[in-house]
DNA sequence: GAATTAATTGAACGTTCGTTTTATTAATTC
DNA sequence: GAATTAATAAAACGAACGTTCAATTAATTC
């Protein structure tokens, strides 16, 4: 046999990327073989090498195509959001939304950094610090506007990344909560990690009044 | 050759499980192979079986040892301390401690749960949730006294987990906090995270006398 | 409908994998 | 110092690895 009747490009290059996803997601991208991942697909081992040149760039292909779906659909998400506190929230609901969304994606994409080439690598880890970085500019702006209260930027940043990434563990769809809940109490987590302070204490002066004697709200 | 002169199964057995901490740290679990260890360790690839009886139980091993040695410690290190607060507060100062100090061990307890086999792995998952569930009798224990304020314990608990384990991510010991330093920063977080009241709130009542109309603290 | 292009198979390449077997030497015991 | 045990080397096992190549057939173009 060759060419099999109703043999489709497209279709086949959309199986491979589905099946890679898929197993990458379940055993790891060093444990899956090529056979694997053609007997999924339900082609020979060689019909792989037709969409792309060897398994690094299968690898690298779901990678850079999440981070740059997932950077595109944020900055959607991020114009509508009014206000730095609702911004903030915006991102919270955002992020675990699209995570638990896109489960194997966002796994792969946390899992598999050490599986990349030296230059992959490089162009991921650049994509991971644009989007990391547009939580720390909200909150920049959160203090800025003297609506939160964070001891370090850096580290507080880096806390609700993981903290909110680390959903992707333990959630399944038909736990006691939604995502939708989910979301909702993380957006609660967040806004105390910042030191959000209470909407009308914000509205009557921000910065430049202060609050009163210096101390935290807890 | 055979036997080597000096040769030592206790110091070879130590070299072996040294070697492929760094190595499956590194590398993977999957990614490091026989041959890698043995030259890593200064041995013949066959010299290994004299201590393992394969790879798969090198990888259990040296995740159950770390599971019980974390385990032990926290136990030691929880008797210390005294009220919530401060019991809450030693936690994370030990778990972040623990893991600037044993890296390796963490990050391959972290990475490596797929590629246990299924009996090793309901092992090592009852391990963890012992340990996490230590984190998670201290919260009850907060909001039994009144000192604490969660919405939703079990989800706060894995966020704490998850914020605190996330600084082996990033943390660099050249870096510009020492890990006491981020330690500290991170108790204050995670005392935001539960609601922690203000101390003498705590003294002057605790959970039976109100503090004030239900209103959160931000 | 012939020529061309697209998609795939089947077989094979050399390499590496985890592991086993057997022989050999060092250290320890008696 | 002979007998025993401990610790390794050396070589090989069959299986699986990622990948390549040539042949073949389906779909498309002209």
């Amino acid at each position: 046999m060759a060419r099999t009747t109703g043999s489709d490009g497209e279709k086949t290059r959309n199986a491979i990327d589905a099946a890679a996803k898929r197993l990458i997601a379940r055993i790891g991208y060093e444990a899956m073989s090529m056979r694997q991942l053609a007997e999924e697909v339900g082609v020979q081992p060689a019909a792989f090498y037709r969409y792309y040149p060897n398994k690094q760039e299968l690898l690298f292909s779901v990678m850079r195509d999440h981070m740059e779906r997932l950077l595109g659909a944020w900055q959607q998400e991020n114009g509508k959001a009014q206000g730095v506190r609702e911004r903030f929230a915006a991102f919270i609901r955002f992020h675990i939304q699209y995570h638990v969304e896109r489960r194997d994606d966002v796994h792969i994409a946390n899992m598999e950094l050490r599986s990349l080439s030296a230059d992959n690598l490089a162009i991921i880890v650049k994509l991971r610090s644009t989007y990391e970085g547009s939580l720390r500019d909200i909150l920049d702006e959160g203090i800025e506007a003297g609506a939160f209260d964070i001891a370090d930027i850096a580290l507080t940043t880096r806390a609700i990344i993981a903290m909110t990434t680390g959903v992707n563990v333990w959630f399944r769809a038909d736990d006691r909560l939604t995502a939708s809940e989910v979301a909702e109490n993380y957006v609660e987590l967040g806004l105390r990690l910042v030191g959000a302070k209470k909407i009308e204490t914000i509205a009557k002066g921000g910065r430049d009044v202060p609050v009163g004697p210096k101390i935290r709200s807890f």
